[in-house]
RNA sequence: GCGGACGUGGUGGAACCGGUAGACACACAGGACUUAAAAUCCUGAGACGGUAACGUCGUGUGGGUUCGACUCCCACCGUCCGCACCA
């Protein structure tokens, strides 16, 4: 695929399909015009050429440099949205950068496709999920094959496919082999519209993300995923991601919520204590202000407080009250700091003659730490406003720095930073630090009961993965229950463990669950009566491995090793923000898992998946509503005016419709515009175009008409330029010229400039930059062009293989009919990156500012070479200069070479 | 409450490591071509004053560092996002 090899294939069909289509709009548009660029039309043609030569499969050979470059894989709602074209036509622009670039490059698509709106759709239209879910990705396929993307298509796969997920099922027979994989009961959040069990991530202010319905609290055997194993590791390697937005990373780091302190048994009073309880655990971040504490506290679920509600009804109705409290922001901003008092009675670790109360707490929860705290009032706001509820003791034990330890008082406001230890004994005076090690080198080797009173301990916010889900349409999770034998995997030959065809829809609930035969089986340990588990699997965990699928899409085990080892990890991933926890977290955790269960080797010891991570802004438009408050869509209506006169009409009506505020294009608020509209009317590439152009790719951008129709005049543009240089030289000279008049020079000048420009711009993921460059050379080129001078003609040729190699990732193509025009026999996306001429890069002149007391007053142009001190002289020569500095001595000057100089007078 | 990002013309935005702020584009105005419109081409434009040359001001606000600040530092205001009783 080297430049200039003859692609006869193409080139035979080119001139075939060019004959008999010479453009059908033969209207003359101007009287420089010559005919439009029909880009529906070419389109479709050069899409037909590129599958034809099927050039966009990655190469097996595994020498070659390699470039993974993928984008977040889409759920087949039903049509594809603009919000795709965005993310896509991105990837695209950097994939075939990089294949210009002589990568070997790996840019697969798929689907992930199960979930829960095509049992809706079930539910609603009585078509079975997976015919609703097939039938979407054949439109969305035919879709992103309209924008003419550098997409493998062999590898497509679909999470939906037994070919996927009866691997899925052997990693998680796997996983659960080494412990990754365990069910336990507990409380779980239950969607109550869905039906079914959220994980912590999917609850967003104590609602389903899905359904939005108030989410529920149910005790549930569940099967998790060990996730926590890797918190420490999760959280460190985080530094590893120098390609990672920033943000994401400390989201992630939030999430994961590492936090040092330590386990600290407090002996409890053997006259008020219930029955079978001796002591209490509790973890603090802040064993330094132990000597600050004035009570216990721990969670209504915890099992001292069950046991303590026992034979105290007054107890056991604030325990229930504590657990109906809501989660939302709302509920926990009304809440009041509430407690109650057992009556037990906690021995202080570091004073046996002191004794301090254990409250059942609201404020407590029970799956953080152990359940259980020490309130140190003078220390937390929480423990504050308990404290002066309850008439608690408020010792000050940290003096801020610049306090007098005399004068120091606190009212209601806890402090929590770092200061100097006061009233705690032995460890008055010590820093905050140095009194947490005192403290707990002291309790570590204390002794309660034998063991040790004590022990640092690192703890988590994070919580293992709960993948259960009461769904038909997701992965069966593969094991069989038996009353004898209990839990048992299914046995390897007997996967995929699929979803029986015949389920129905027709009422809530788990469809696999109420299935006359499917769950009912026998044990493959002990051949007695069993039932299959009738969960299925989060989807999350079907896109928590789908780029390592797509390695080896047809391999027999669910990765190919060697492939996976060359491929991974992916180059740049690009997708949106809203994933910035879940699916890379689960991702990132399922990498590490795959490794350690012996499905997943890296090349370098950091087990990341994406080395970069890109996440593009969403695409919003303005939205309007028509009078009796219907959202209207933007073909619904007709703008009038500008500025402050603008106004929406309702075609339909006649009447004026309000233009509502510009929102993320959806469904609900109606501000959508529709793919495939714009691709039949203006062509993807022109879609494309608009994407990269202004709006920075990690920036919201606004869809506008006008803007569309923008990125459409340049395109026709950029026609008329490829006309206007093969009527002015109609063949290319085929020796380079050995000398070039100042009008060509500046042309190759500006060529070769926005090359590099253009070529660090991609590379960047700063595509309206590039495009910003663009526009510069072809301008420049534009002018030039009516010029005519030695060596222009070769010139101007370049220049116009430099234009379209340059737009070529963006607007393929434009750029590949472009290239057939100006004579080339080959495709353009086979061809590498033109190479920049250095010497073109830096003028022999350059313009300089001149400056007075750091006012800018003229410019200089000198030799790029020129000294100082002429540069000076020559400044201080300007009448500007001599003007400004009015009869004053210039004191110093400054000359920064090749750019300034700085007059100080 | 905690954490983070951002703030530049009418609009989207550009500006390398502190060195000519406003590239490029959209919208706008004027002109050319046209019977006319569309399309295309040319020209103009940060604000204020001035016919002009030119001057003054100008990157959310106020200060600071520097010969020089959109860029660095401090304080504040505003907008957006994430997390949220995590001991």
């Amino acid at each position: 695929m080297s430049a200039g090899e003859a692609d006869d294939l193409t080139l035979s069909t080119f001139r075939a399909f060019y004959g008999a289509n010479q453009f059908k709009i033969p209207e003359r548009m101007g009287p420089m015009a010559t005919e439009r660029y029909n880009a529906p039309d070419r389109e479709r043609y050069w899409q037909h050429i590129w599958d034809k030569n099927q050039i966009f499969r990655a190469s097996e050979d595994h020498k070659q440099p390699k470039c993974y470059v993928l984008e977040m894989f889409p759920y087949p709602s039903g049509r594809i949205h603009m919000g795709h074209v965005r993310n896509y036509a991105m990837g695209d622009v950097f994939a075939r950068f990089k294949r210009a670039k002589g990568f070997n490059v790996l840019h697969p698509m798929g689907w992930d496709a199960f979930g829960m709106p095509a049992e809706n759709a079930a539910m609603e239209r009585k078509v079975h999920p997976g015919t609703w879910t097939y039938a979407n990705i054949d439109t969305m396929r035919g879709q992103l094959k309209s924008m003419g993307l550098s997409l493998d298509w062999s590898r497509e796969i679909a999470t939906c496919s037994p070919n996927y997920y009866r691997h899925q099922q052997k990693l998680f027979l796997d996983l659960l082999k080494k412990g990754l994989a365990y069910r336990k009961s507990s409380k779980v959040n239950w969607d109550p519209v869905d039906h079914t069990v959220l994980a912590n991530e999917q609850v967003i202010d104590g609602r389903g993300w899905r359904s939005g319905a108030l989410v529920e609290q149910r005790e549930l055997t569940q099967w998790f995923f060990k996730i926590t194993d890797y918190a420490e590791e999760l959280l460190s390697d985080l530094d590893t991601l120098t390609n990672w937005p920033e943000k994401v990373r400390l989201m992630q780091a939030n999430w994961i919520g590492r936090s040092e302190g330590m386990l600290i048994r407090w002996a409890l009073d053997k006259d008020t204590a219930p029955k079978g309880f001796s002591e209490l655990e509790v973890y603090t971040t802040r064993p330094d202000t132990l000597f600050g504490a004035s009570f216990l506290a721990v969670a209504a679920d915890h099992p001292i407080a069950r046991a303590a509600a026992e034979n105290n009804p007054d107890l056991a109705a604030f325990c229930d009250e504590c657990r109906r409290l809501g989660t939302s922001v709302a509920e926990i901003e009304a809440a009041e700091k509430r407690g109650f008092d057992t009556g037990i009675r906690a021995v202080h670790p570091l004073d046996k003659s002191w004794q301090l109360p254990v409250y059942v707490a609201n404020f407590i929860l029970m799956d953080y730490g152990t359940g259980a705290i020490f309130g140190c009032p003078s220390g937390d706001q929480r423990d504050m406003d308990f404290a002066r509820r309850y008439e608690l003791p408020v010792v000050p034990v940290i003096l801020p720095p610049g306090e007098n330890k005399d004068t120091f008082e606190i009212k209601n406001k806890a402090y929590s930073e770092d200061g100097t230890m006061i009233n705690s004994r032995f460890l008055d005076g010590l820093t905050t630090k140095a009194a947490f090690d005192k403290a707990a080198d002291i309790l570590e080797q204390q002794k309660l009961a034998n063991r040790p009173q004590g022990a640092r301990k690192v703890n988590f916010r994070l919580r293992d993965w709960g993948i259960s889900r009461q769904r038909y349409w997701g992965c069966p999770i593969p094991v069989i229950h038996c009353e004898k034998c209990g839990v048992v995997g299914v046995p390897e030959q007997d996967l995929p463990v699929t979803l029986p065809e015949d389920a129905t829809f027709d009422k809530p609930g788990n469809p696999l669950e109420r299935h006359p035969t499917w769950k009912h089986v026998k044990c493959p340990t002990c051949g007695g009566d069993a039932t299959r588990e009738t969960d299925t699997m989060d989807t999350f965990v079907d896109s928590s491995w789908y780029f390592v699928r797509f390695t080896a899409p047809e391999a027999k085990t669910p990765v190919d090793k060697d492939a996976a080892h060359y491929w991974l990890p992916v180059d740049q991933y690009i997708g949106g923000i809203e994933h910035a926890i879940l699916h890379l977290l689960y991702s990132r955790f399922f990498a590490r898992a795959m490794c350690d269960t012996g499905h997943l080797k890296f090349a370098s010891n950091v087990r990341e998946p994406f080395s970069a991570l890109f996440t593009q802004g969403m695409v919003t438009h303005e939205t309007y509503k028509s009078q009796d408050g219907f959202w209207l869509l933007p073909n619904d209506v007709r703008l009038e005016g500008e500025g402050a006169s603008r106004q929406a009409i309702e075609i339909a009506t006649g009447r004026l419709a309000a233009i509502g505020p510009i929102e993320k294009m959806s469904k609900s608020k109606k501000n959508l515009v529709d793919p495939d509209d714009i691709i039949a009317h203006y062509g993807a590439d022109c879609a494309r175009w608009f994407m990269l152009s202004d709006s920075p790719p990690e920036r919201d951008v606004i869809w506008t008409e006008a803007g569309v129709a923008g990125a459409s005049r340049f395109i026709q543009r950029v026609w008329r330029l490829m006309d206007d240089i093969i009527e002015a030289y109609p063949q290319k000279p085929d020796k380079r010229p050995d000398t070039f008049g100042p009008d060509a020079l500046e042309l190759r000048k500006a060529g070769h400039r926005a090359l590099d420009n253009v070529g660090k711009a991609i590379e960047a993921l700063r595509f309206n930059v590039a495009v910003a460059n663009i526009h510069e050379f072809s301008n420049v080129l534009q002018t030039v062009l009516t010029k005519s001078e030695p060596g222009l003609a070769w010139a101007a040729h370049e220049a116009g293989a430099l234009l379209v190699s340059m737009i070529g990732p963006m607007m393929p193509h434009l750029a590949e009919e472009c290239w057939a025009r100006l004579g080339y026999n080959t495709l353009l996306a086979n061809q590498p990156w033109p190479a920049v001429e250095p010497d073109l890069l830096v003028d022999d002149q350059v313009t300089i500012a001149v400056q007075v007391n750091g006012k800018r007053r003229d410019e200089l142009v000198v030799s790029r070479t020129a000294k100082s001190e002429e540069v000076e002289a020559a400044a201080l020569k300007l009448d500007s200069v001599v003007r400004a500095l009015d009869g004053r001595a210039p004191k110093k000057v400054i000359v920064v070479p090749q750019r300034i100089v700085n007059v100080v007078g």
